[in-house]
RNA sequence: GGAGGGAUAGCGAAGUGGUCAAACGCGGCAGACUGUAAAUCUGUUCCUUCGGGUUCCAUGGUUCAAAUCCAUGUCCCUCCA
């Protein structure tokens, strides 16, 4: 079935809107923060571990599953849920981010993209239509539109010429997609332009999209620039669907944001600064290389129920990172993602009971300190 | 007892008359990371009051100039007895 999304509530001095999604395997509150698992696999993680800590819907990545194993051997296997074993809702990303992360503008075309596959430099064209095949084939309970994910900054010009191709992108991958099971997203571009965000999201909500997504963030602009784009796309989208805003995990965008509308986030950021020894905490990020944490027994936060701050301590944690142990990696990474979703939970909470400024406040007294001048 | 080889920053290792406070790697100390080409990348790593000061086993010497050449000593390695 299609993913159903219903407003329960809307927080009384923000946009924020506390929802529930309802998907083939489960239904979850919003808003929610998506693990990232590009490779059919959250970095270091077993689907064991993201249940424990209360995960809902993960992401994985089109471009890279076609790559490599194949979306075929996906399908042999019955489906990217039981190739991974994984027996939550899985949404994929369409490709679209690779367009900005690896293709060079000289590669994007009406047609499509064209990229050289950096496993081995095979020339490659991704289109709407291939991305959307693939992904029905990957069998995703949620697929996106292929889109370009433009850089910041980029000219009026630029943009309105890019919407325009993102919209007519979206209709192809439309007229094709096929998968009964699965929804299709729409994806607002526009940078920073409020007159194209709005024009895209009309555009968009005329194909009548199952959910809508909002990219073109967090791709170098400054967080009010950021704050602006997503407040431009939320104030035109549909209160009956859902919003995710695609690539955004700092703690404090998805507090903003949630203020802003959003029902959905995703981001690499908590698995990625796990493996670089970064540890979220309710007072900050923390480097757990450092060297003030040689000899710290305590945990990384008292108030976290995650698996490693039951059982580990900082100094272990140091340890573990400073000799490349790939348990590390793994602690840090339940931790962070764990954090991330509790810092939904607690976001949910505030929009239950109408304190969502007073608890942005407080989020950026403890994790920034008093002396936070914000942005 | 004899014959060679060697000693360079925390470690390994380049450098064999001036362009050397000394490449490079590791280790150390920090920083970055937002729909993952990322267990990656960047900075820094003798002292300093940022003017400079003191270094390449030790001491003495040659030279305008020495990590680099000479002498002596100390320690280490290999081979032969």
């Amino acid at each position: 079935m299609k993913i159903k999304y219903t407003l329960i509530h809307e927080e009384k001095d923000t946009k924020a809107r506390l929802g529930k999604i309802e998907t083939n395997y489960g239904t979850y509150e919003t808003p929610m923060f998506m693990p990232v698992g590009t490779a059919a696999t959250v970095k270091t993680l077993s689907v064991e571990e993201l249940k424990a800590i209360h995960a809902g819907i993960i992401l994985s990545n089109t471009y890279h599953l076609w790559l490599r194993p194949g979306e075929d051997i996906i399908d042999q296997a019955g489906g990217l849920h039981k190739f991974m074993n994984w027996n939550g809702p899985i949404l994929t990303d369409s490709g679209g981010y690779q367009v900005f992360s690896l293709a060079k503008p000289k590669d994007i075309s009406e047609e499509g993209v064209k990229f050289k596959s950096h496993l081995n430099g095979d020339k490659l064209l991704l289109t709407p239509e291939k991305s959307i095949t693939i992904q029905n084939k990957l069998d995703s309970d949620i697929a996106m539109s292929f889109d370009e994910c433009i850089g910041w900054p980029a000219t009026y010009e630029y943009v309105k010429q890019s919407v325009e191709r993102t919209i007519r992108w979206a209709e192809r991958g439309k007229k094709v997609h096929c998968n009964p099971r699965q929804s299709l997203f729409g994806i607002v571009q526009g940078g920073e332009y409020e007159d194209l965000r709005r024009h895209c999201v009309e555009e968009l909500v005329k194909m009548n999209f199952d959910g809508y997504s909002i990219g073109g963030t967090s791709v170098g602009e400054d967080k009010p620039t950021m704050y602006k784009m997503v407040s431009y796309s939320t104030k035109y989208l549909p209160k009956d669907k859902v919003r995710y805003l695609m690539g955004v995990g700092d703690p404090i965008d998805i507090v903003e944001n949630v203020i802003r509308g959003i029902d959905i986030f995703d981001c690499v950021s908590p698995t990625r600064l796990a493996r670089h020894g970064h540890a979220l905490t309710k007072y900050g990020k923390i480097n757990i290389k450092n060297a003030k944490y040689k000899a710290d027994f305590t945990h990384l936060s008292s108030e976290c129920d995650c698996y490693t701050c039951q059982n580990y301590t900082k100094a272990y944690i140091r340890h573990l990172i400073v000799a490349n142990e790939t348990l590390g990696q793994r602690l840090l990474s339940i931790h962070n993602i764990r954090y991330l979703i509790h810092l939904t939970e607690e976001l949910r909470e505030a929009i239950k009971q109408d304190r969502l400024l007073a608890y942005r406040e407080e989020f950026i007294r403890n994790y920034y300190g008093e002396n936070y001048v914000q942005k």
